[in-house]
Order: structure tokens, then C-alpha cells, then sequence
DNA sequence: CTAATATATTAGTATTAGCTAATTGAATGG
DNA sequence: CCATTCAATTAGCTAATACTAATATATTAG
């Protein structure tokens, strides 16, 4: 029962783990774009650590980059996040616990 | 913007990040109840090792146990799960991503 | 052209994590 | 009892991780 190779589900789960690397994907997330720079400032730690946790959350598929002269703008990949729906779906939290807000949902939807 | 201490979504997604012992969990869940000894057979790794995965695998609150005479049965928790929950749904992916998995089910439930 | 800015990368370091082997403490079966 | 089984814990090893400081490479500003 030796596990395979590294799954999408390791991968994702692991770059989100550490606590500073999630919180620059949240920043990522909440800005539509943003810059190194502008994700260095406030974060508490250095320029070459941002850029080293956009490289993890870039191969898990969380954020994407573009670049434009010598900046770099991130832009998260919300559909990084697919593995882990899956995963926890196969584990049936979801509707299961989630069932008050389908009904408030319904409601909305369909009064 | 430094972290605070250890907060729910960083243990849970810890505890799953690595594969052994999310390997682990998903066995316990699988079973209703399971023994140490059980989870080590086939596991490729010592009973010391999975003692220290469900030690915390408890700790993250994805897991409980009684004890019965000298074996001890493990049970998963799958409310330990929330906080993932929450984390993602705070960033929008389910409803988005699982509103034909909704209609579906709506015709289950009112048909 | 030169200086400054933005980002990535690299080498080195300290800490953490996962593992084994060994031990301990219960509980049970002969 | 005594030997055996189950599970938790511990010490010690190794590998991985997160970080800094320094450097390299572009690009832009003056």
C-alpha cells in the first residue's frame, strides 16, 4: 500500500498548508492582480521567499502569472483548488453539512 | 501580517497534506471502526508510525477513539473537515462548480 | 549609457517532519 | 503467574521545508 507518485491532492494540499503561502493566495485572490512587490510589502518576509511560494502555488495550479515589462502580475486559478473539492466530495461533507444552505438557496432560486 | 498561532485550517490541511497519513484517515473512514493493528497491516510503515499519524489526525479533530480492553478503535470525524470547507467556500468553488450535481439532487429530494 | 527597480534563482542554514527501533504499560490467554 | 499482544511514547536519524542574503537578469527612467 506504498502511495503513488505525487498526487494532485499532495501537491494542492501541501501549498496550501503553510500558513504565510496560503495567505498569499488569498492576496492573490482577493486582488484581481497583483505584483510581487506589492505581495512582498506587508508580508513579513523576504522577496525571494514570495517569489519561492508563487512557484509552489504556480505547479499546484492555484495561481497563474503574466508579465508585463519588468513586472509580473498574479492572478489566482481558483479551479487549483478542483482536487480538494473532489477529495473532500468523495468524503461527503459537502451536502451533507451544507444542507441549510441549500435550503436558503432553494428558496432564493425558486421562492 | 505575521500568522497567528496555528489556527483549525492550518492543522486540518497539515494533517492531510501528507499522503501516509491521509492514506490513514481514509481508511479509518472507510471502516467504521478500525484497530491500530489493522491500519498497520498493509500500511508499509511501523505501528509507531501510525500511532504518531492518528495521534494527529486527532489533534486536527478528524478522528476519535474508544478503547476496549487492549485494542483501540479508531473512528473517523469527518465534522473535522469543516474548516476546509469554510476555508473554500469562503472563496466561492462549490456552488459555482457543482450546480448540475444541485439540480440533480433537487430532483431527488422534491421530485 | 547608467542607475534604479522588479523578479527569479541559488547557496547556505535552522527547523520541522516522518520514520524506525526500542521501550513501556496495559490487558488477556494458557 | 507468565508470556504474549496491543498501543503509545521516546530517542535518534535523515530528508524536506521555509527562510535569508546574495546574486543574476531584465526592463525602465533620467
Amino acid at each position: 500500500m506504498i502511495e503513488a507518485a505525487s498526487n494532485p491532492v499532495t501537491t494542492v494540499m501541501r501549498a496550501l498548508a503553510d500558513p504565510t503561502r496560503r495567505a498569499v493566495f488569498e492576496r492573490v485572490f482577493e486582488s484581481k492582480e497583483i505584483t510581487v512587490a506589492e505581495l512582498t510589502r506587508g508580508s513579513g518576509v523576504t522577496q525571494g521567499a514570495i517569489s519561492q511560494h508563487l512557484k509552489s502555488l504556480k505547479q499546484a495550479g492555484l495561481v497563474a502569472e503574466r508579465a508585463e515589462g519588468r513586472n509580473v502580475y498574479y492572478r489566482a486559478a481558483p479551479q487549483g483548488l478542483e482536487p480538494l473539492v473532489t477529495w473532500m466530495d468523495h468524503y461527503g461533507v459537502f451536502w451533507r453539512e451544507r444542507f441549510q444552505n441549500l435550503r436558503d438557496l432553494l428558496k432564493e432560486i425558486d421562492p
